[in-house]
DNA sequence: TGAGGGATGGCCT
DNA sequence: GGCCATCCCTCAC
């Protein structure tokens, strides 16, 4: 199973976002493995996407990031709670990302499940359940993730995607979530998602 | 099954 | 001071 490398994230962030779907996130906390397919991601395209962080050029201290080289973590809080996980893409100087926004838990969920609601899987609820690792904070949640993982290396040990060549699934598109203020931005369908069984 | 509202804090103007 | 790439619970239906 081959690590997803620099070159994987230094492409076009369409492409990009739509081959990340399938793919195994791994978190490696102390050793223990939390590890999650990919099935939902949306793509924001730099400083002419007005959805984008990065848009008209805006460069802060929070975009920081996204200005550097593709194959790195971009972590964010957003609404004051919660963390939203990016990949960088393209090459330096083209601020561009990809929003993790969904995932199928695979492996080490006993401890996803205590990182989200504080309890064991088995206690978990029907509805908690469903919205495990549905969301893009939700999944931060789940896996762990919080500031402290911003910037990091995606070739590296701790924060990592697997290419494990599961290509059985269709992909679908559609408009991207909650970026109405981003005007006809907001119609580009670059969300992308694998269908559910 | 879906809508509605509160929580909550960094970022940007 | 207003805006947010959100979540979760409540309350109708």
């Amino acid at each position: 199973m081959n690590k997803l490398l620099s070159d994987f994230y230094n492409r076009d962030t369409l492409e990009v976002a739509k081959d990340l779907l399938g793919k195994k996130l791994v978190h490696n906390m102390n050793g223990e493995k939390l590890t999650c397919r990919i099935t939902e991601v949306e793509a924001y395209c730099g400083i002419t996407d007005k959805a984008c962080h990065t848009y008209g050029g805006r460069r802060t201290k929070r975009t920081e990031v996204m200005w550097g080289s593709a194959g790195y973590a971009y972590i964010y809080l957003i609404y004051g709670m919660y963390y939203c996980l990016n990949v960088v893409t393209q090459e330096q100087g083209q601020p561009c990302a990809v929003l993790i926004r969904g995932l199928e838990p695979l492996e080490s969920i006993d401890r996803m499940a205590f990182n989200r609601y504080n309890q064991s899987l088995s206690t978990l609820s029907n509805y908690q359940l469903k919205n495990f690792t549905n969301g893009p904070g939700k999944l931060c949640q789940a896996l762990g993730i919080n500031k402290n993982h911003n910037g990091l290396n995606l070739e590296g040990d701790v924060l990592y995607i697997l290419d494990d060549h599961i290509t059985d699934f269709k992909i679908h598109q559609g408009k991207r979530i909650n970026i109405g203020y981003a005007e006809e931005a907001a119609d580009y369908l670059w969300r992308f998602y694998i269908e559910k069984k």
